[in-house]
DNA sequence: TGTAAATAGTTACAACTGTAAACGATGTCA
DNA sequence: TGACATCGTTTACAGTTGTAACTATTTACA
């Protein structure tokens, strides 16, 4: 993987694409409109560069284009959260999840399921 | 607050100052020598930035400078976890939460810490 | 008290970001 | 088949970031 560091707009485009795609570029122009206030050469802009840093491939269908994604969300949330992590947390991963606990609501479900994972963390250290 | 950005080397700076404050400029280089690559002015330019985004402040003490933190750290912290939270996680904390516990490995003591956070969440809900 | 050493300030510069206008190609309806 | 609409490409531009050389000022020793 070709170390991929994805600007904070960049990022929002690459959720609306991860979450539907493939997706023309109006189709994600048309989602972003919703939750931004950016102008469409905006957008097209970041596609672009997007391209270009191969987080995203495209074919055009005739004068349309069609997005892909390029690299796994997992792998940019990995790295993402990696850097976050060392960047204000220093590396220590415990009060960066102490500090998300304490700050968030969770439903009840949620916090049943952390406890799950924390439970088979513990079985296997 | 007035919505300080502060940049990943910026971080690096802000963490040794948070951590030994006050400091002189040549005792951050020192410490930040350790840690990176920097070429000492490339570090004074951080703290002068630092100093003009209103997140450090300093006295001159003879032809030294002593470097203070004007921003609380927790703070910051958080600015920048929401921030996070909302770029890759889309602002939802359980998968965010769930994501690092599974990626790193915790000492028994910090998962006990953490069940016990846990539990508090749920009582108050 | 002049000059070297130490320290801080100023300037620089390319890459990346956020933001978008202007331009050109393609397709479609009349 | 030509004019308009649609879509993508190119260009632009200011602000931020990473990185550091160069310059000016202060201090302290000789």
């Amino acid at each position: 993987m070709p170390q991929v560091s994805i600007s904070d707009a960049e990022w929002q485009v690459m959720n609306v694409v991860w979450e539907g795609q493939p997706l023309t570029a109006q189709e994600i122009v048309a989602k972003l409109a919703q939750e931004s206030e950016w102008a469409p050469p905006t957008i097209k802009t970041m596609l672009h560069r997007l391209v270009k840093k191969q987080v995203l491939t495209y074919e055009s269908q005739g004068n349309r284009y069609v997005y892909r994604s390029f690299v796994r969300r997992s792998e940019c949330i990995r790295q993402a959260s990696r850097s976050f992590l060392a960047r204000v947390f220093e590396g220590d991963p415990a009060p960066l999840v102490a500090h998300f606990l304490r700050s968030s609501k969770l439903s009840a479900q949620e916090i049943a399921e952390l406890r799950k994972i924390l439970d088979e963390q513990e079985a296997q250290s």
